[in-house]
RNA sequence: GGCGCCAUAGCCAAGUGGCUUAAGGCAUGGGAUUGCAAAUCCUUGAUCCCCGGUUCGAGUCCGGGUGGCGCCUCCA
């Protein structure tokens, strides 16, 4: 596949260091807080890269960390009063429950900081020994940038010492600016880690270039194939990564780099400052995990997503397309056949995640099979083509996967759905005495409760509207 | 202040110099179908923010302008 790198600022062959076995690490959330849809995207985007690799046949590691040390988690656990294990555990949970409801697939691996801090000193050991780092009076170590010629190469900053001056605060123990802390000394009655540089903890950067030597690095040219987050972690987070990697081994952290572009809500950048963060557990309330993660699919991953009511539902109205073929096959199995469609999909995913072009080829897809099912609606082997191409989208995009009455039906409780299929009853028997106009009044009351009415050669079907 | 991104129909969104006098979806108008509807199918719409330039040829490259936005500080 063809794959943007945002270091090289171009299109790029795919080519993994070991043939057919891609690596792939995404820097994952910090446990704290609930997941909001700047996540989602995140996790939507590289799971869709996942999804592709491997149905291009490779085999893929994919790792996405755990960030449970942190100063946000201790600040929080002192605000409540709350153990920190708790606290992580808690929402460890919570983004595992949210991202299995937009039906992102677990990452071969998940490590945590906190189980990953032998490896966080071996790092930050090397960095000193090879006089990369050096310890402060009060115990801090830092990363020199200074003695890193390649600095700044995967950000392309050029980093002006004046100004950099003004920007940095309590830059009193740092000998250059720039430099970043690889551990944290700590003195009070603060969560603390024993090691070798003395109690702390790790510095927020430390745990990703330590967990990629530990998990993935085969000893190549580099540790990993492709390196991805979002875009706001190119700098700094990303660029000391690799200057800490480039230093410890004597090798680039990654050859590729991918960067999701920004969710942002109604134009402005969603974040905690600002007040306007988009909790997924509270959109799940009004959509189904599946048409958040169409929505969030529906824009190319490169590009700023501005999420709002609207443009969501407009995005839903698309999906119901899809179920709506599914549902005119309902009951019967796919089997594997493969198709033209398939690897035209394929082919467009292959290049960048060209989603557009892919969406565009299942609507052509699904007109295509709605005009033949109309056409033909008994013909066997266009209905096992068409369960074949829907199989494969949902494997490869990861939708169309529900029970589509189910899908239809989202949000409506048994109470509901009892009382509108007696209503359906009442007014069949309407409509077979040609009690038209008793059956159109029951068919505004259903209206009424925010359902739709189908009625088809196989019965009459419901729907919620809106 | 430093660095960078974006600007295509009412809305979302492809397009990386000629095969595109611009994909796909939503919305709108018309039609087929329907007891009426819904669904489905057919059909309907933009010369690409502005100005200048390069080229036989530009939405697509270059320069300038205008308007959005992001990173440089915790953040996916």
């Amino acid at each position: 596949m063809y794959i943007y790198d945002s270091v090289a600022k171009t299109k790029r062959a795919f080519k993994p260091l070991i043939p057919g076995k891609a690596s792939l690490y995404v820097c994952g959330p910090t446990v704290y807080d609930d997941a909001h849809l700047g996540h989602a995207k995140s996790a939507i985007v590289f799971d869709l890269l996942r999804r592709v690799l491997e149905a291009e046949g490779s085999e893929v590691t994919y790792v996405r960390n755990i960030t449970d040390i942190d100063d946000k988690i201790i600040n929080k656990s002192r605000e409540t009063g709350i153990s920190i294990t708790k606290i992580t555990d808690i929402y460890t949970e919570a983004y595992h429950r949210d991202m299995s409801a937009l039906g992102v697939k677990r990452p071969t691996l998940e490590p945590k900081a906190t189980e990953s801090l032998e490896a966080m000193f071996e790092l930050i050991q090397k960095l000193i020994d090879s006089g990369h780092a050096y310890r402060t009076d009060s115990g801090d170590v830092y990363f020199d940038t200074q003695s890193d010629s390649e600095y700044l190469s995967i950000s392309h900053r050029h980093q002006d010492e004046a100004e950099t001056q003004q920007r940095v605060e309590s830059s009193d123990e740092k000998r250059y600016p720039a430099d970043f802390a690889l551990w944290k000394a700590v003195h009070d009655d603060s969560i603390t880690f024993d090691s070798p540089f003395g109690p702390g903890r790790p510095g927020w950067h430390t745990e990703c270039s330590a967990m990629i030597e530990k998990h993935i690095d085969r000893g190549g040219a580099y540790s990993v194939d492709i390196h991805g987050g979002g875009a706001d972690l190119l700098f700094p987070h990303h660029e000391n990564e690799a200057a800490q990697t480039r230093c410890a081994t004597g090798h680039e952290i990654a050859n590729y780099w991918m960067h999701n572009g920004f969710v942002t809500i109604d134009g402005e950048k969603m974040s905690k400052s600002l007040g306007n963060s988009f909790f997924i557990k509270d959109a799940l309330k009004a959509y189904s995990g599946e048409v958040l993660r169409f929505f969030l699919l529906g824009t190319h991953y490169r590009s700023d997503f501005n999420f709002n009511e609207e443009d969501l539902l407009a995005s839903k109205k698309r999906l119901d397309r899809l179920y709506r073929l599914k549902k005119r096959l309902f009951g019967l199995n796919a089997r594997d056949d493969t198709t033209s469609f398939q690897s035209a999909l394929l082919e467009a995913l292959g290049d960048d995640l060209s989603i557009s072009r892919a969406l565009a080829l299942l609507d052509e897809m699904i007109a295509e099979a709605n005009e033949g099912l109309d056409a033909n609606p008994k013909d066997k082997v266009l209905k096992r083509r068409i369960l074949a191409d829907l199989a494969y989208v949902e494997t490869l995009l990861g939708i169309g996967t529900m029970n589509p009455y189910e899908y239809f039906q989202h949000g409506i409780d048994e109470e509901t759905k009892v009382k509108i299929n007696a209503l359906i009853d009442a007014r069949n028997a309407a409509k077979k005495a040609k009690d038209f106009a008793r059956s159109d009044a029951i068919r505004d009351e259903i209206a009424a409760m925010g359902v739709q009415l189908m009625d088809t050669p196989q019965g009459t079907f419901w729907e919620r509207s809106e």
